[in-house]
DNA sequence: AATGCCATTATTGTCGACAATATTGCGAAA
DNA sequence: TTTCGCAATATTGTCGACAATAATGGCATT
């Protein structure tokens, strides 16, 4: 399966993609029960297929399994929140660094294009794409890392959970200026092909946003 | 399921522990086919259990399946060596950050007699247990971050490929007292509480290893 | 009234059979 | 002879039913 045009060719693998988009979105709450019998009438499929639809969100870590006893939706915490960051702060780093040395001219070309729209449309005050943009900078640079196994670590298994903290969190997310200039030097250290710098700007950059995430946390506590 | 001991309550996690072993250990070979009558038979189960399984190994990254054709043990190459150990390198390193923050100080007590006896070891010229004293001795800095997600990548995650590779690759490893040196000052690092420094020494140290399976890769080429 | 035990019930784990898809090999046409 | 297409075969995907295990509730005992 490739890892970025995701096509469900199975029953097995719509059925997956469907609860974990129900999960991320929200329409399934996090520590709600999943039982194999309701969601296989729900979907209309055999229990054998929501069986293995499910094994696949435990290894996502969006879902827990005890056995004999049942699948539960993962309950989110702050200290969850906070230990996926420090993951994804180390592999996305990584991700930069690489990235500087095995993107090619034409992606780099491309990264800066990207980044000269998403200048138009922060100075235009369109927060609509933000976040759209701000997934497709992140995504473009793992890819360009041309390592498989951060490449499926980071969009088959983090990127998900941490759209389904900020979903559930209900932040669309801010700090959209900053955020543009940090992503600018990150694209300056990769065309100068320094991938110690891009690791350190991006490991700042993915620091800063947690930092931002935990404050907004904090107020909605109060 | 507890991520250190792995206890197998039900018949699919025998299968999967089983299977698991067969193919870190060499007994199956890499890039051959997984049938999944073929496993049934042998191993006396379902289909379905052994389909449950080889679905558990994939999440490992240890076999690949495509839709209606199945599954294959993983192909090793040299890329996919350092692919591997440029993850390890970003997660184990931060790992170590965190361990200098989160280890008690009985944890950090335990972990330098660990040293000391694998002083000894290393004094007597003993080489037998030194595979197994390193694996625990990572394992002790791994299981002191306290990050669940970091424990089970690395740990049920890339330390399997990991093994596999060494085992295919006949190595028992050499770099015995370098590597003991390296190993002490990060466990300096650590008590010192100094997370950056343990972070850059336990980066270093793997990527010293990774040179060092390198080298021995291409020697074994000519 | 509170607690511990046992039967009942519901849910998950396992199985064998059938359906759907990919591979293989044969034969026909260029 | 080579290549294309089709039929035969083998393997995976899906299903419903049964077995095993855990959660539930009532009953008896203290």
């Amino acid at each position: 399966m490739n890892l970025v045009t995701e096509q469900a060719v199975t029953s097995s693998d719509k059925t997956f993609f469907q609860l974990r988009k129900d999960i991320v979105e929200g329409q399934i709450l996090p520590a709600s029960k999943l039982s194999e019998a309701e969601l296989a009438k729900r979907y209309t499929v055999s229990r054998a297929v929501v069986r293995e639809a499910i094994n696949r969100l435990v290894t996502c870590h969006l879902v827990e399994r005890r056995a004999n006893v049942g699948a539960r939706v993962v309950a989110l915490g702050p200290e969850g929140l906070v230990s996926l960051y420090q993951v994804r702060e180390s592999l996305e780093g990584m991700a930069a660094r690489l990235a500087a040395v095995n993107m090619s001219d034409d992606e780099i070309a491309d990264l800066q294009s990207l980044l000269a729209s998403h200048l138009q449309t922060v100075q235009s005050g369109d927060t609509y794409y933000q976040e759209a943009g701000d997934v497709d900078f992140h995504y473009r640079i793992i890819l360009g890392s041309k390592n498989d196994h951060l490449i499926s670590m980071l969009l088959e298994g983090i990127y998900h959970l941490i759209r389904m903290y900020r979903v559930q969190l209900g932040m669309a997310g801010p700090r959209v200026t900053t955020a543009f200039d940090e992503h600018k030097s990150i694209v300056q250290a990769i065309s100068n092909r320094d991938g110690e710098l891009a690791e350190i700007l991006m490991r700042r950059h993915i620091l800063y946003t947690r930092n931002n995430l935990e404050k907004k946390l904090v107020q909605q506590a109060v």
